[in-house]
RNA sequence: GGCGGCAUGGCCAAGUGGUAAGGCAGAGGUCUGCAAAACCUUCACCCCCAGUUCAAAUCUGGGUGCCGCCUCCA
């Protein structure tokens, strides 16, 4: 497949270093509070990534590491008067939650860095040994970035330029002000450990660079994270990495994109912070996930309620199309018929081209287009008369069913039953909305008995009143059920 | 100041050299007592200007607007 790779900043064939075999790490969670939209998405990417590389035939084993211990974390402790490692426990716990709801797989490693910290002592110590890194009198290591010749090969920058800006104030013992910290002595209060340079604790770059080497042999296939996570984080493992082994520390650097809301970054400052909880108390996990999708994940996605129900909408649609096939399906009546060319066809044509999108980088968006394009095919054999009956239509709907399933496995939905979760989607559409089930069902048994009396101008007002309230009639067979618009 | 990204119909969003996927909303039709759902039909010359080309939304140059990184950040 074809994956952009921020390192030259174009789309490359992915092949892995060792056949068959992916090493994939991707930049987890701080854990000193709920994890907002944003992380959901990056996430699920990554989710889909891992998902589709396996799907692929692949061999993969994926790391996501959890930072439990930083400044964030003391200070959210100090502020809720409990320790740091409650604090932790707490938000990775709800980190879990969230993405099992989510439906983003665990990955095979998720270390935290409190736990590596004589691996991160030992990789800082080799850098102060190869020249790479230096202690301070106060006891503070920090990484000599001059030593590194390809400093900012990542981000496109070079040392020069980014000195140039003003804002960068350098450090009292620095050699260098963008020198980074490998190791920072303890301050009063604050956790440490125990180190050939005193009391102090890790900084937070050296953890990726130290856990990868720890789980995996080097170089990755694939170090992911957010976009904002090149500089300086990723730079800055490259960094210490490359300079420590000699060798190339990731093949390819995969970024997403961020969540946005009103077009601008989220943010606690701006106030338009929405946390994954936030979101999942009015709508179902499924439909956010179908949301992060409904863009390619390297371009920005606008987060808004109007576009949550607009993806809620198109998932409904979906899984209505999905029950109305697996009903069809039980049947086991058919009129022989010889499978019909074009139908079967045009649904090769849809499955070459949802493998092409994802294919090219992940594109998921375009992946959706083509499921709903498939959704409309299976849509159309189940209504028209004689093929709905056949086994020319029931090849191709079942040809349809495997091919929907295959997909939902990838990119992590369409995996409920479908009337579970149509009837989950409507129970939450009615708590967020804020519907008044009794009074909807009283106007129906007023309309019914109405229709009985054949008073459908009394039938019609009702329904009328009932749309102005966002529900919508359907007479079947079974008798009326209704929906939320 | 340095680096980078984006600009496609009412809204969202694919497409990056051969004359515009899909979703949501709208219009007409089939179905229905009337509806709903579904299906069918319909609805865009792609921010502006100039250039390259037989051919550009897609490449080049300029302009305008928006956003991100350079500081903790998915």
């Amino acid at each position: 497949m074809q994956l952009y790779n921020t390192m030259s900043r174009k789309k490359e064939e992915f092949t892995p270093v060792r056949a068959g075999k992916v090493n994939m790490y991707v930049c987890g969670i701080t854990a000193y509070d709920y994890s907002h939209i944003g992380h959901a998405r990056s996430a699920v990417v990554f989710d889909v990534l891992v998902r589709y590389l396996r799907y692929l035939g692949l061999d993969v084993t994926f790391i996501r590491n959890f930072t439990d211990v930083d400044d964030k974390i003391i200070n959210r402790a100090n502020q809720e008067g409990a320790s740091w490692t409650d604090i932790v426990g707490k938000y990775i716990g709800a980190f879990h939650e969230d993405m099992d709801k989510l439906g983003v797989l665990r990955a095979d490693f998720e270390p935290k860095a409190t736990d590596h910290i004589t691996d991160m002592i030992t990789l800082s110590q080799a850098l102060i040994d190869k020249g790479h890194a230096y202690s301070t009198p106060s006891g503070d290591v920090y990484f000599r970035v001059r030593s590194f010749e390809g400093y900012g090969k990542l981000s496109g920058r070079s040392l020069d330029d980014m000195q140039a800006g003003a804002r960068i104030a350098p450090g009292e013992e620095k050699e260098d002000p963008m020198d980074f910290a490998l190791w920072k002595a303890a301050k009063p209060g604050e956790p440490y450990w125990d180190s050939p340079w005193g009391k102090g604790r890790p900084g937070w770059h050296i953890e990726c660079s130290a856990m990868s080497e720890k789980y995996i042999t080097l170089p990755l296939d694939i170090h992911g994270g957010g976009l904002d996570l090149i500089f300086p984080h990723h730079e800055n493992e490259i960094a210490q990495s490359e300079a420590a082994l000699g060798h190339e520390f990731s093949r390819y650097w995969v970024h997403n994109g961020f969540v946005q809301v009103n077009s601008e970054k989220m943010s606690k400052s701006l106030g338009n912070f929405k946390t994954i909880r936030d979101i999942l108390a009015s709508y179902l996990p499924e439909t956010l996930r179908f949301f992060l999708l409904t863009r390619q994940y390297r371009s920005p996605i606008d987060f808004s309620f109007d576009a949550m129900d607009d993806a809620e909408k198109n998932l409904k649609r979906i899984y209505q199309s999905l029950e109305a096939m697996q009903e069809a399906l039980q049947k086991d009546k058919w009129t022989p018929a010889k499978p019909d060319a074009a139908i079967m066809d045009e649904i090769d044509k849809t499955a070459r081209l949802w493998a092409e999108s994802m294919e090219d980088d992940l594109n998921t968006a375009a992946a959706l287009g083509h499921i709903n394009n498939l959704v409309r095919l299976v849509n159309r054999v189940l209504e028209t008369k004689g093929l709905n009956k056949s086994e020319a239509g029931r090849e191709a709907l079942a040809r349809c069913s495997r091919l929907l399933k295959e997909w939902g496995v990838v990119l992590g939905i369409f995996g409920q039953e479908p009337q579970k979760f149509l009837a989950e989607l409507k129970n939450m559409q009615i708590s967020r909305k804020q519907i008044d089930t009794s009074k909807i069902d009283s106007l129906i048994q007023q309309r019914q008995d109405a229709r009985a009396a054949k008073d459908f101008t009394r039938s019609d007002a009702i329904r009328d009143e009932l749309a102005a309230l966002g529900v919508a009639l359907r007479d079947t067979p079974q008798g009326v059920v209704w929906e939320l618009l």
